[in-house]
RNA sequence: GCCCUCGUAGCUCAAUGGAUCGAGCAGCGCUCUUCUAAGGCGUUGAUGUAGGUUCGAUUCCUACCGAGGGCACCA
């Protein structure tokens, strides 16, 4: 990349004086002050005791002698920064490199060779598909897509909680209200089963704060050793129920995992490492049950429970059996796990105390959390029932587009399949738009935008480069970069920093950056598109400008394609 | 009480210690004989408070104020 080009250049320039100091080559925020600026003039002034704008021209004039190709000019600019200035021939060269690419452009290598295992989604059986799980999903695809953009081999994981309370609770409202508002779940279709199971859940939930707590802990007894014969088909029935209609969320949003894991089968495990680790003092027994002091290790964890005094291992423990069963299955050199941030404290005691039982493999793994979705009127919860399924979100959507697309002229499949991908897109971006990590406050009128700052308005700018160039190749104007126009658009100035805007959200995990990035490009097309007819035989320049489109065109669809959004072929 | 996040425009969000803090929405004013107006152009408007470190702080440190999450047998 020529901005390492860039960075040598300076640091052979500058010589010892660096030291070890290090600076920044970084795009600007402005063309008027070139395509790439450097801090180096400000880092090093002190160090050699001149002023920085001095130190700045003494160093511009150096590099003279030395500019990288593709480099036109360089000056010194405001407190001290060297602003660097991309040549012609340098911008249509990318132009012509991003189209014969072919979709490449912009992935690297950085990771190749390396494994990696990405966990998401993790929804629970007996419980709704909601739209935290949205939320997962679609934050995991993306850093998973991040990491095979960089060249890793990649496995997607869902682990899915299929013991524990939360099963306890929905056999109990399972027990107590056996049909559905009149209809035998038999007669039910897919859907209607899985929201059975998610009030059947509601109803045990409530119960359980309300008096039935030893009967729905009886009950977690039954379905963890399988005592119940009863209790036993009511199980296998909602399990099985829960995960086919899981399957179909799955598809919707256009994930498809490598490897399945189920709390059930991690007790054992859990079980046994916990009570290995409990004659060598890592665990220790307090009031009957087995514990994890974690602020023996650090001042800021706490105390957790690893098995009840019940003998039933939580969460945490079966998480320990998961981290060792995940190595089992694809020994990885990172292994991401993606949760809501309401369990970063869990996840940190629980990090600490695999550190404590395998330091090698606790320190492979990187926890990545996201916020919440809420509703204006506080927290979504599921234990109170009031949950938004994705389902809902993503068909309210759904009705939104179509209204939209009513009157177009396209046939019925066309718009079934922008009515799907335009709601999915438009929700996809919705969450990936801003920093992992904070809360998305969700409000069902005004949270999926269509237009500005949002997915349709990406999809659209795509589309639109699309009809454009189906427009040169029915009237045989072809792409071409032989015959370069003086002046440069902005939107090659734009396209080149793809590379780096890929390389630093994936090095970040950080998928938003790409999210701006592509909100900028798609303007600065949007804006080409508005100033200058692209497909005009009489125009010497046309050929380049379809160039110019084309390479848009591509880089949008790998930037979208690994924020897991698909473009419509017409909208 | 302790621990972790987070306070940027009326609203929702950006900004590896760097140049004049960027977008979108909402508001106001323009813009469809053209490759799609889900578009384009212009315009109004912001770093919670008080200190500190630094050539330079939205960013790092301290205190305070405010919001959210977590703190023993739930996940």
């Amino acid at each position: 990349m020529i901005r390492d080009l860039i960075h040598k250049a300076i640091s052979q320039s500058v010589g010892e004086a660096l030291g070890d100091i290090s600076f920044s080559v970084e795009r600007t925020e402005d063309f008027e002050h070139g395509d790439y600026a450097t801090n180096v003039a400000l880092v090093v002034a002190k160090q050699v005791k001149k002023a920085p704008v001095v130190f700045a021209k003494e160093l511009v004039a150096e590099l003279q002698r030395n500019l990288p190709e593709g480099i036109e000019k360089i000056e010194v600019a405001g407190a001290g920064f060297i602003n660097f200035f991309l040549s012609r021939k340098y911008l249509s060269d990318a132009v012509s490199e991003i189209i014969s690419a072919k979709g490449n452009f912009g992935k690297n290598k950085n990771l190749a060779g390396k494994k990696v295992m990405v966990e998401y989604t993790d929804p629970n059986p007996f419980k709704e598909f909601h739209i935290g799980h949205l939320m997962s999903n679609t934050i995991g695809e993306s850093i998973a897509r991040l990491f095979e953009a960089q060249g890793a081999e990649v496995k997607r994981a869902c682990y899915q909680g299929d013991v524990g309370l939360h099963v306890a609770k929905a056999i109990w409202g399972m027990q107590s209200v056996p049909i559905r508002e009149g209809t035998p779940l038999e007669k039910l279709d897919l859907t209607g089963k899985a929201r059975y199971l998610g009030h059947a859940y509601a109803l045990g939930a409530a119960a359980y704060e309300d008096g039935h707590k030893e009967d729905i802990n009886g009950l977690n007894k039954k379905i963890y050793d399988r005592s119940d014969s009863e209790v036993n088909k009511l199980y296998d029935w909602g399990r099985k129920v829960s995960l086919e209609y899981f399957e179909t969320q799955y598809k919707k949003l256009g994930t498809k995992f490598d490897f399945y894991f189920f709390e059930s089968e991690m007790a054992e495990a859990g079980v046994s490492i916990v009570k290995k680790f409990l004659e060598k003092g890592i665990f220790e027994t307090s009031e009957g049950a087995i514990v994890f002091h974690g602020e023996k290790y650090n001042p800021k964890l706490h105390t957790r429970v690893y098995i009840t005094s019940q003998g039933i291992p939580t969460y945490e423990a079966k998480e320990l059996g998961l981290h060792l069963a995940k190595e089992k299955k694809y020994p990885s050199d990172i292994s991401v796990v993606i949760t809501a941030n309401e369990q970063d404290a869990v996840f940190t005691v629980g990090l600490e105390a695999f550190k404590q039982i395998d330091p090698k493999l606790a320190e492979k793994v990187k926890h990545l959390s996201h916020g919440m979705l809420r509703l204006p009127s506080g927290k979504m919860s599921s234990r109170s029932g009031d949950v938004i399924t994705a389902d809902a979100l993503v068909s309210q959507v759904h009705t939104l587009v179509e209204e939209k697309i009513k009157d177009r002229d396209y046939d019925s499949v066309l718009k079934k399949t922008i009515g799907e991908l335009v709601s999915i897109g438009a929700i996809k971006y919705s969450i990936l738009r801003q920093a992992i990590g904070g809360d998305i406050v969700f409000d069902f009128d005004k949270s999926i935008s269509f237009e500005g700052d949002s997915g349709p308005y990406l999809q659209y700018a795509s589309t639109r480069a699309q009809s454009a160039l189906s427009k040169a190749e029915n009237e045989g104007v072809s792409a071409d970069v032989q015959t370069v126009p003086t002046s440069v658009f902005a939107l090659e100035r734009t396209l080149v920093h793809f590379s780096e805007i890929v390389e630093r959200a994936g090095k970040e995990y950080a998928p938003h950056h790409l999210v701006t990035y592509l909100i900028e490009l798609a303007g600065t097309f949007n804006n080409f598109y508005a100033n200058e007819k692209i497909v005009d035989k009489s125009d010497s320049a046309s050929a380049y400008k379809i160039a110019l489109t084309k390479a848009f065109r591509m880089v949008m669809e790998t930037g979208l394609s690994i924020l897991g959004v698909q473009i419509p072929e017409k909208m």
